[in-house]
DNA sequence: TCTAATCCTATTAATACAATGGGAATAGTA
DNA sequence: TACTATTCCCATTGTATTAATAGGATTAGA
């Protein structure tokens, strides 16, 4: 079980986009300079992002993206859920229908307990929250 | 983030076996059956759990399969870590020296929150507690 | 008009996954 | 001993996904 590529170099797109809020767009460029992400697989990325209401774009010269909503309304959720799905572990957790033992199943059941857990920390979590504790930790470059 | 059906097999396996412990060894073609996997494919599955110490095997006639060690001596991270491995993110969560942001990332860190839900929900779990719970919801029979 | 940006679509190499299949080795049993 | 049921081992394969790379169209500011 590992996080695809995308998903981490979208959620720390996003926490550009979340430390530069409200200094208007950020370009790609900067963004996969800062990253070490090609620019032609981020673009994809933010097109991703873009598609799903999370970043707002603004094409031409000196455009770039800004985040769709202020950092304190975006969860960790959000940004996750674009490239992991709503299904963290397996199939029928989200589907019903996906398996007949769907309804007595213990290890659905064990998936399911798992499945809480992770979402439980990423939608507790705003970019604010983690941009705050970058501050703190010094390590607000790092992002 | 998907689990692989690998897991989702294995832990359905040995939960078979769990369930069985204290009758001698269980056969491949039984779980299979119970299970609705494919024989060849669990037999993987099987060398792979043992190859790790989770279960022992009999082999000829009457052989299968034992759970090495009791149902509650068991976690499920054990089974776990046989294919999803320790990652259960992203690399530089297991690995320090993967990227050389490392110490000050703080998506890294993000990851690291929900690397321990995970874990926490398995490591805190046995064969045994799974096994309980099945009975108590009287859906022993679709482990 | 130039330039810098997003946007759109196609292609590709590598990898992992999810099986399938054949047959050797082993052990209980009649 | 012969038979049978099992684990064990190894090879192959189709499919899908990932992680890019590439080219060029469109848009907008200076």
């Amino acid at each position: 079980m590992k996080l695809s590529t995308r998903t981490r170099y979208a959620m720390r797109a996003i926490l550009e986009l979340a430390n530069y809020y409200g200094k208007g767009p950020l370009q790609t460029r900067i963004i996969a300079k800062n990253q070490d992400i090609s620019i032609k697989y981020l673009e994809q990325i933010m097109s991703a992002l873009k598609s799903t209401g999370l970043v707002r774009s603004q094409r031409g010269a000196r455009g770039g993206y800004i985040l769709a909503n202020p950092p304190e309304k975006i969860k960790l959720s959000d940004v996750f859920d674009v490239f992991e799905g709503p299904v963290v572990t397996v199939e029928c957790v989200a589907n019903e229908n996906y398996c007949s033992r769907s309804e007595n199943c213990v290890a659905k059941q064990v998936w399911c307990e798992v499945q809480r857990a992770v979402r439980n920390v990423l939608q507790s979590t705003t970019l604010q929250d983690v941009i705050d504790k970058a501050k703190v930790t010094k390590s607000d470059y790092q992002i």
